[in-house]
DNA sequence: CGCCAGGGGAGCT
DNA sequence: AGCTCCCCTGGC
C-alpha cells in the first residue's frame, strides 16, 4: 500500500462522472477499479489517497491509467472568466479526469450505453463479465471477474446476451466482438491513429455512431478533443452555447470540459 | 395502470 | 435532415 498527494484528483468525482461502470463505491471513502484484468482498491481523505497496490503497479499503470502526469489546473484556468457556466461547471468538477482505459472495454460498454442509464450500464457490464470473463480472486480475497476477450464475446448467443439485459444492443455487440475477433478489425491499427482517422475507423463498426465514436476516443484512445454530445450535453449547448461551443478556444481539451459540463448537468442541474 | 426517459444508432424516406 | 423503431427498467 502507498499514499500518495493527489492535487486535482477526486475518485468519487470520477466514479460518479460515469466513465468506467467498473468502478464501485465500496465504503464511505473507499473504492473499487477493475480495469482490463487487474484489481485496485483506493481509499482517499481530501488530497491523499492511498493506492492498495505495489509502487510499481502504480507507476507502471495506475499512474497512466489516472492521467496522473496531466496538470488538470491548468486546464481549468484556461476557462475564459466571462464563462461563468462553464467555471461553475470545472469547480463542481475539479477532482475529474479522464481516464485512460482498455479499448474494447470502452467499445462494448458505450455500444451498452446507448438508451441506458448509467446504473443499468454497471449492471450490464457486470453480467457479461461474471458470465463470459475469467473469475479472479484479489490479494485481499476479494471474488472479481475480467472483461470478457473480443473472442469470449463472440462466442454468445444472442438470447444470452439478453439475457444479461443488453437488450436491443445484443447485437451490436456481438457483430463486433466477431469482426474483431476474427481480425477483420484491428484495434491495434486504431490506436495508433490520430482522432480523425481513429473516429472515422470506429464508425464503421456496427452500433457505433458519433457520440459513441467519441466517447471511445476520449476515455481509451485519449484523444482530448473529443467532445462526445449525448442528451445532457445537446440541453446544455442548447441551453448556454446557443452559437456553439467554442471548441477552437479549447482545441485540444474539450473533453475535460466536456465531462465538467456532464457531471454538472447530472449532479447540480 | 400508462407514460416517459435514460450518455443513440440503424434503416428507412 | 427527419422520421420510426429497437428494448426495458425505474420513476412518477
Amino acid at each position: 500500500m502507498e499514499t500518495y498527494i493527489l492535487k486535482d484528483f477526486d475518485i468519487q468525482q470520477i466514479h460518479r462522472s460515469g466513465q468506467c461502470f467498473r468502478m464501485e463505491q465500496t465504503g464511505e471513502d473507499i473504492f473499487r477499479v477493475l480495469a482490463k484484468d487487474r484489481y485496485l482498491e483506493i481509499a482517499q481523505t481530501g488530497e491523499e489517497c492511498c493506492f492498495f497496490c505495489t509502487e510499481e503497479e502504480f507507476e507502471s499503470f495506475w499512474k497512466q491509467y489516472f492521467d496522473l502526469d496531466r496538470d488538470y489546473g491548468e486546464v481549468k484556468r484556461s476557462i475564459d472568466s466571462r464563462d461563468i457556466y462553464l467555471r461553475e461547471a470545472a469547480q463542481k468538477g475539479w477532482g475529474i479526469r479522464i481516464l485512460k482505459q482498455d479499448m474494447w472495454e470502452m467499445i462494448v460498454s458505450f455500444l451498452i450505453s446507448q438508451q441506458n442509464n448509467i446504473p443499468r450500464i454497471r449492471k450490464c457490464i457486470q453480467n457479461i463479465c461474471e458470465k463470459y470473463g475469467e473469475k479472479r480472486i484479489s490479494d485481499n480475497g476479494i471474488i472479481y471477474y475480467t472483461f470478457p476477450t473480443p473472442s469470449a464475446l463472440s462466442g454468445a448467443a444472442e438470447e444470452d446476451l439478453r439475457a444479461c439485459n443488453l437488450g436491443y444492443r445484443s447485437k451490436y455487440v456481438l457483430e463486433t466482438a466477431k469482426r474483431v475477433a476474427d481480425g477483420e478489425v484491428d484495434l491495434e491499427e486504431i490506436e495508433d491513429m490520430d482522432y480523425p482517422d481513429a473516429k472515422q475507423e470506429l464508425l464503421k463498426l456496427y452500433g457505433v455512431g458519433e457520440k459513441v465514436a467519441d466517447c471511445i476516443c476520449l476515455f481509451a484512445l485519449h484523444h482530448l478533443e473529443a467532445f462526445p454530445v449525448d442528451t445532457h450535453i445537446r440541453q446544455a449547448l442548447d441551453k448556454h452555447y446557443p452559437n456553439g461551443f467554442p471548441h477552437k478556444k479549447y482545441m485540444g481539451n474539450q473533453g475535460i470540459l466536456q465531462q465538467y459540463i456532464f457531471y454538472y448537468e447530472l449532479f447540480f442541474r
